[in-house]
DNA sequence: AGATTTATCCCCGAAAAACAGGAGTTTTCT
DNA sequence: AGAAAACTCCTGTTTTTCGGGGATAAATCT
């Protein structure tokens, strides 16, 4: 029996190409797109695919958060993730909202079809160049506390160490170490060194 | 007689999607395509097409210097960049480097349509959100000269002032007269928020 | 229950940045 | 050639950061 395969992106060239790859797949059958999250949840009501293939990034709620949605309500359907965007963050938390695999969008046919095929199965899917983003993420992640976020995101906003202390109901001494920890975990020799980091490496 | 077109995408889906919309248009002529920049150049020593749809991130070779390259060799070529990013600076490098025109993925077949005829016709074409977004940033453009470029990013490396004078064989008071008109045009009262801002807007 | 992590607080001193305000010289544009 | 912009340098003062320490209570994990 072929599988059912429904795709969301808001990218039209992606769902063309898609749909001329899976054309003559006689063990897939296409049973139609949306653009939005929004028309992916309403064609859901009427029948459910095997598979969606679904994009990280839409005009009106994120793959991530339509993902978990999709799992909550349909939990039988497979959701393979598909992003031009190899980043650690979001494979994770497609991931963790219940996402089968994660693959990218310069993948060839051939990746594609055995993504689905393994997924379908109930197995996960990364793509190669994915799977090693993370481990290498992984080994060199720099993880912080809960605290330690927000008193970062506060330096980045410009305040200084008392007016932090102040707005968060804490010491000056606490955030100076907070603060020190911070440029320790990060190497950095500064803030401004710290902060460049930070913003590239997604934390803020 | 019919548009030959030639397209450069790392992104295979992107071009099935392609491939897939202009098989039906009569007036347009499929000549193949590339999927990184050395392959694209080497096509181009055997035929030229009137336009070529080019992705700006490439494995080998940004689409930026690509377009100049080809432009250089063949200046009767058209050029569109096609992009997932809506990012002025990335459009506008495009257009000095000799693009005509800038679609972004997302676009209608029409869209797509539209931009060729109108490129191949020697006119500019920018897609609705592209020319918008170019014109918002404009309006709010922080301006910053060759130095203060210089000094930014040294301190957004964690430099000091007595570091960066000494890198740039300048005075430590002309590093500091530097910093502090950087901090006036980007509205910071320190480092932390103006390199926060300088990584987000793409300074850095 | 014991160990680890997290969050909190404190001191000191040197170094650096931020702030204020002025001024001369060289490029670049018109 | 003249104006504007960019680059350069200066003196001071105040504020903040940064690099060392060390310490205690609470939460979390094993």
């Amino acid at each position: 029996m072929a599988i059912k395969v429904f795709i969301v992106d808001d990218h039209y060239l992606v769902i063309e190409g898609i749909r001329s790859l899976l054309q003559n797949e006689k063990n897939i059958e296409w049973v139609g797109h949306a653009m939005n999250a929004e028309s992916c949840l309403a064609f859901l009501k009427t029948q459910q695919p095997d598979i969606i293939l679904m994009d990280i990034s839409m005009p009106d709620m994120s793959g991530i958060d339509l993902c978990r949605e999709v799992k909550e309500k349909y939990p039988s359907v497979f959701i393979i993730g598909l992003s031009t965007f190899n980043q650690q963050s979001f494979v994770q938390k497609m991931i963790d909202n219940g996402a089968s695999g994660y693959v990218l969008k310069n993948a060839s046919k051939e990746e594609i079809m055995e993504a689905m095929n393994t997924v379908v199965k109930g197995k996960q899917y990364l793509s190669f160049e994915v799977a090693q983003t993370i481990k290498a993420n992984q080994d060199n992640k720099i993880i912080l506390t809960r605290r330690e976020k927000e008193v970062l995101e506060l330096i980045a906003e410009g305040m200084t160490n008392n007016e932090i202390a102040h707005k968060l109901f804490i010491s000056i001494a606490t955030v100076d170490t907070h603060r020190k920890n911070l440029l320790a975990k990060f190497n950095a020799k500064n803030v401004a060194s710290m902060v460049k980091t930070a913003v590239q490496e997604k934390f803020i």
